[in-house]
DNA sequence: GGCACCGGCCAC
DNA sequence: AAACGTGGCCGGTGCC
């Protein structure tokens, strides 16, 4: 490939010619050179725009390009699409630094995971992209210099080919998304952008000092539970520290098995459903998980999660990964908003700043709803629309007894089945659950899916799908591909699960995801941000004043994006409005 | 010293 | 020793 061309820009003259040159495409390549990854922390130095006509290189400390009414509507008008790659970051530098929201998208990067259906094994980078899908070599070694400065030709000509080679990209994925069938669920993972870059531009408020409370009275705890832990493991120490202590890491999983073995008490691991029987005949089993979860609670939500604070807006940012999981499902990183503990000592550190509220609001039973109007099960259908207790109208469905003499047990059984089935519970699975046999859980399942026929023939029909075709969808029509070894039956049985859940659990990403976009556009003339997103749950800031309309139209837009998905039953949204994280 | 892996555990 | 899916984070451990 020829060496690239560009046109440097640093006036207005030149600058209004490149916009009348590109305003004539309908396709538009767009990358940025930033000095920090952190758009609080960098600036935006050069902006890369490339036609199939030419690359344009604009060198934002000479121009403030972004005043340019011509640039401005290039990057924001739907007559245009814009490519990039990885455009959360793109679009959140030029958010914050501009005030741009820029739209509609192509994104190459999300293009490619689509494509890929799950495949773990390939990477998603631009240099890895091109050599895969063009056989073209991008060096990104210029990638980490400083933008900050006077710039080298050789890095005006990096930041070139960067935005060159995303249209010829954007060909071959198209084509690729095309004959797999995922032009409408790209369309979807392309919208989600702007709301997702919003979002962690937001980022959500956390009350510092209720959280430095909280940790110091963990840390209190975990002193007195280590010590007293010692203490009784000591019998099985054969060495002192130089102090007189027991010589011990509580951390180490294999010298606790050793000392354990020692003291008598064989245990082959020492996860916490392992020691659990044991923890009635054993005080030290019983002190080793109460140390364990004081362990938990200050390694992984003490001071770390203070360390993610961002010194510009006291505020933390996270990592939204936008197909983070194999079915589509979001993730989230740096910290990992999504996995705070559901307990009110964490989650109501997680206030409102003053003068503004909470909204939060989660889909209630999403999954087994879409299970219901997929499988289109008359009974589960009848089941979730009556509005009584789903668990109840299980229990007594299952069961034949009157709904109103359906007892905690037989409620308690039926919960697990529902929810055990998006997952393939087995009997194993069950009676580990519930108090009853193998046997019994065996005619547990048995009866349930008797009673509910449709949907056992649906999950029968996506499990044989996984393992025939090794492929499955989700309903925006997100493809999962499944590999294993059919030989393994181990594998064969993990598929079979997989092959159920993924295109539920994707289903409801494709949900949220909508809802995020419609939510976005509706709360545009609020003073209100979605701040996290957590699977089936949506968390939105919002000044007081607003709180209510806000809150009603939360509810509106997640069940209009449910409507898009699912037909035959509605969705129901729980909405809360509160100061802190708290249902 | 950095990296990959694992055991363990938090969320939905 | 595992049991029902998807992730990320932590500390320990062993390798290079």
């Amino acid at each position: 490939m020829a060496e690239t061309a560009y046109t440097l820009i640093e006036d207005a003259t030149s600058l209004q010619q490149a916009c009348r040159e590109i305003g004539g495409h309908r396709l538009v390549a767009v990358d940025t050179e930033t000095t920090s990854l952190d758009p609080y922390d960098g600036r935006v130095r050069l902006l890369q725009l490339s036609t199939t006509d030419g690359n344009y290189v604009i060198d934002l400390f000479q121009i403030n390009a972004l005043d340019s009414a011509g640039l401005r509507e290039l990057l924001t008008s739907p007559a245009h699409i814009k490519v990039l790659h990885n455009a959360k970051f793109d679009l959140k530098m030029l958010l914050y630094h501009f005030g741009i929201e820029v739209g509609p998208i192509f994104d190459t990067f999300l293009a490619s995971k689509l494509i890929a259906a799950g495949r773990p094994d390939l990477g998603h980078g631009l240099a890895a992209i091109s050599a895969r899908i063009l056989n073209e070599y991008v060096d990104k070694s210029m990638q980490t210099s400083w933008w900050g400065g006077r710039l080298t030709e050789e890095q005006y000509r990096y930041a070139a080919r960067d935005s060159e080679i995303l249209l010829p990209l954007r060909e071959q994925l198209t084509s690729q998304l095309v004959e797999l069938g995922m032009v409408e669920v790209a369309k979807l993972e392309f919208d989600c952008v702007l709301p997702l870059s919003a979002m962690e531009l937001a980022g959500m408020a956390i009350d510092t000092e209720c959280w430095r409370r909280q940790t110091a009275t963990v840390l209190r705890a975990h002193e007195i539970i280590s010590s007293e832990l010692k203490q009784q493991l000591a019998a099985g120490i054969e060495q002192l520290s130089l102090f007189g202590e027991p010589d011990i890491n509580l951390d180490s999983p294999t010298q606790i098995i050793d000392t354990l073995g020692r003291m008598g008490i064989q245990v082959e691991g020492t996860r916490s459903w392992q020691l659990q029987p044991l923890a009635k005949d054993h005080p030290v089993i019983a002190k080793l998980l109460e140390y364990r979860t004081v362990q938990k609670a200050l390694s992984s939500y003490g001071d770390s999660m203070l360390e993610h604070l961002n010194p510009k807006t006291g505020r933390l940012h996270p990592d939204f990964h936008q197909i983070g999981a194999t079915g589509g499902r979001m993730s989230c990183s740096n910290p990992n908003l999504q996995q705070v503990p559901n307990t009110p000592e964490y989650r109501s550190c997680f206030r409102a700043p003053q003068g503004r509220k909470l909204v939060i609001a989660d889909y209630s039973q999403i999954e087994l709803r879409i299970i219901a109007d997929w499988s289109e099960d008359t009974r589960l259908v009848k089941a979730l629309m009556s509005g009584e207790d789903l668990h109840s109208v299980t229990a007594s469905q299952m069961l034949g007894v009157p709904l109103g003499e359906v007892s905690k047990e037989q409620r308690a059984m039926a919960k697990q089945l529902n929810y055990g089935l998006i997952y393939g519970l087995g009997p194993q699975g069950l009676s580990a659950r519930i108090n009853v046999t193998i046997e019994e859980a065996e005619a547990l399942i048995r009866t349930y899916f008797a009673t509910y026929s449709g949907v056992a023939a649906w999950l029968k029909e996506a499990a044989d799908r996984a393992i025939t075709d090794r492929e499955n969808r989700t309903r925006s029509g997100r493809l999962i591909t499944f590999s294993f070894d059919p030989l393994d039956r181990a594998q064969v049985a993990g598929m079979e699960r997989l092959g159920k859940n993924a295109p539920i659990q994707g289903s409801c990403a494709d949900i949220i995801k909508r809802a995020l976009i419609l939510l976005h556009e509706a709360l545009r003339p609020l003073d209100a941000q979605i701040v996290n997103c957590i699977h089936d749950e949506i968390v939105v800031e919002v000044a007081e004043a607003e709180a209510d309309h806000c809150r009603s139209i939360v509810e509106r837009e997640m069940m209009a994006a449910a409507r898009e998905f699912i037909r035959s039953v509605p969705a129901s949204v729980d909405i809360v409005i509160a100061d802190a994280w708290l249902k």
